[in-house]
DNA sequence: GTCCTATCTTGACTGGATCAAGAATACCGG
DNA sequence: CCGGTATTCTTGATCCAGTCAAGATAGGAC
């Protein structure tokens, strides 16, 4: 039982070469999709399966190392984990993502006046607009 | 041309029923998923295609009538669009979704420190925690 | 080295959402 | 009130990010 138990804690996070992989590829790839995370992972590991990368992702978010977060109208993207409190800026007409910093504070807007009996640890902020090069050169409006 | 010009722009949302139906399902339901809202408009109407329904939600969300938000691991979800710049509470167990309005202001957080030289135009927030019921009884954690 | 189980591979599947072509209909002018 | 026209709706197929399941592999404690 005991010897069980510790096994399993102490496995709670084993160090695998995907994994490894895998966040490199995103330390290398800021905002990455999954799919150019796969890309990336092969590259530099050769084969691996889709699964695995669609797992370890999971597994680095919940242990908290990525930081995964879904902008509307687009697929699952991964970022490592940093102390901050920073959120994404989203261009609107190339889906461009930038980092913002919160001029609110550490902990931005997370006093609501009305939480509705919530108890929230976190605010997810998406910062909706025009990245520099499409207001240069506006995309075709149709 | 004239003519036409003014019947595309006139026409540029026609009042049909289904419309009627969906702005119905949606003052009924907030925060409600496209399913939901399926099943909904059939209550009131009877047989309305499934595609019927995306297109209108598309055409009245463009027209600034709904507004769509997307929690990560959510479908889509619409609600009316009200003049407010309220943002929505997530519980992280039970999925429960609150409206909550922003301490900060009108526009919360839009001065962003460092906006990398984006125009930003909205600022969509999310609240993560756990709702009064998963409070009081926490799912079981397996 | 051995054992246990977390992790990875393989392959099928789910389900929200989109695409496409043709029928129906709202709205305009007359 | 009627016809013309482009939009909207119906029907039915398709896409694809993500998940599920079962068995093989390999990390790491002892």
């Amino acid at each position: 039982m005991t010897v069980r138990e510790q096994a399993r804690r102490s496995a709670a996070l084993r160090v695998t070469r995907p994994r490894l992989a895998v966040l490199a590829a995103v330390a290398d790839h800021p905002h990455a999709d999954t799919d150019t995370i796969l890309t990336a992972t092969r590259q530099s590991l050769g084969e691996v399966s889709h699964q695995a990368v669609y797992d370890v992702l999971k597994a680095l978010t919940n242990a908290g190392l990525l930081r995964r977060f879904e902008p509307s109208g687009s697929v699952a993207r991964y970022e490592l984990r940093v102390g901050d409190n920073h959120h994404h800026a989203v261009c609107r007409s190339c889906g461009a993502i930038a980092d913002v910093d919160c001029a609110v504070g550490q902990t931005p807007c997370l006093a609501a006046d009305n939480d509705q009996g919530f108890v929230l640890d976190e605010a997810e902020v998406i910062y909706w607009g025009r990245c520099p090069t499409c207001l240069i050169t506006p995309p075709d409006p149709q």
